[in-house]
DNA sequence: ACTGGTATATATCGACACGATATATAGGCT
DNA sequence: AGCCTATATATCGTGTCGATATATACCAGT
């Protein structure tokens, strides 16, 4: 997961472990805590695995160790993005994601966006389950957790319905199944009221 | 935090390693995974620490390991759940808490919920920070993902809200810092609407 | 009686992420 | 000179994850 994220930035633009780390959790910094510990050593993983490399500037070659991604990390990278795993669906794992979307295709991202929503809708019965069966001997506490969770997840997947139909407006709008040169902001506020 | 949820449920009855799984994954099943792979290394690991010890049963004593909490674990059990550290307040371990909050005084249960309240504060005043900062150059996904993460965590505030008013009610309400016999229902719905 | 499927039950593996901590250097302030 | 903060990389131990292996129990269909 760290491995894509990391990618998804170097793809932008060639950074050090401590720039990756500060744009990390600026982005993602509200859900996501990316630890020196997992970092530089994923940094080293990506550099053996060739996916990325050390950019030897004569300026600041210093003491940073500047990495560029390569041809291989592109392909990783794109690999990674649309990777069908079961885990692939939890919400930290598809934020993540979410934030690459651009470099999809508009196709792509439906079914992406389609998967996730199953992911919750399935969460969802999973919650009303455990609320039927356990129903009138639960703590009020618990209870209260349970009812919000389900709540929350409402929430989600509405919030979603309004990104796949944004999406959908969107291929029918422009036919091209290509990369769009100009998109229409996605309406927001409404799915999340 | 696996072993406050296991210390948790042994509280309540003795169980071996498979219906603590399935109770697990009940419960808490919408929003975390206990995997084997973490519950049988902590039972042990409980085990060792004198928490937990198997319970010797004639009738079923065949191939299940069945594991009573001891009076070490009872201890353990409330210092976990008081825990003061930093990455306590991170969204699963505080559900794995609140599943617990009756086994607490009122005060706590207060104290908890404020110090949650002030980390979700934290998460929104960074989102905002990150929104301020990149805005205008963002892409839409990114935008579309930060925007609904401000409204999913300010319900969240709004529900914490909920659940500390009514507590706050019920110490006034009842005088006595010690365990109510019979309190009211948590308000719900208004809260997370 | 045989077979197959599902639920029960425990265990372990490698990979990865986490939190904490150590170690430097650079730059700024007083 | 002394001190603080930001920059920058590295590593350690521990915990969790997903996958997988391996049994046994029980019930259904044939």
């Amino acid at each position: 997961m760290l491995e894509l994220a990391i990618l998804g930035l170097l793809k932008e633009r060639s950074m050090h472990g401590y720039q990756l780390s500060k744009q990390l959790t600026e982005t993602l910094g509200g859900f996501w805590r990316v630890s020196y510990g997992s970092l530089y050593p994923t940094l080293r993983r990506l550099e053996k695995r060739g996916a990325v490399e050390k950019v030897f500037s004569d300026d600041v070659g210093r003491r940073k160790n500047v990495y560029r991604i390569t041809e291989d990390g592109e392909s990783l990278f794109q690999e990674l993005l649309q990777e069908a795993g079961q885990e692939s669906w939890e919400d930290n794992r598809f934020r993540v994601r979410l934030a690459f979307f651009k470099y999809l295709k508009p196709d792509t991202r439906i079914r992406l966006l389609e998967r996730r929503r199953a992911y919750l809708e399935d969460r969802l019965m999973k919650i009303q389950a455990s609320l039927d069966k356990t129903k009138k001997q639960i703590d009020t506490y618990t209870l209260s957790l349970m009812t919000h969770g389900e709540d929350a997840t409402r929430n989600d997947i509405a919030w979603l319905d309004g990104l796949i139909a944004t999406e959908r407006r969107q291929v029918v709008t422009d036919g091209n199944g290509g990369k769009p040169k100009r998109r229409k902001a996605i309406r927001r506020k409404e799915p999340t009221a």
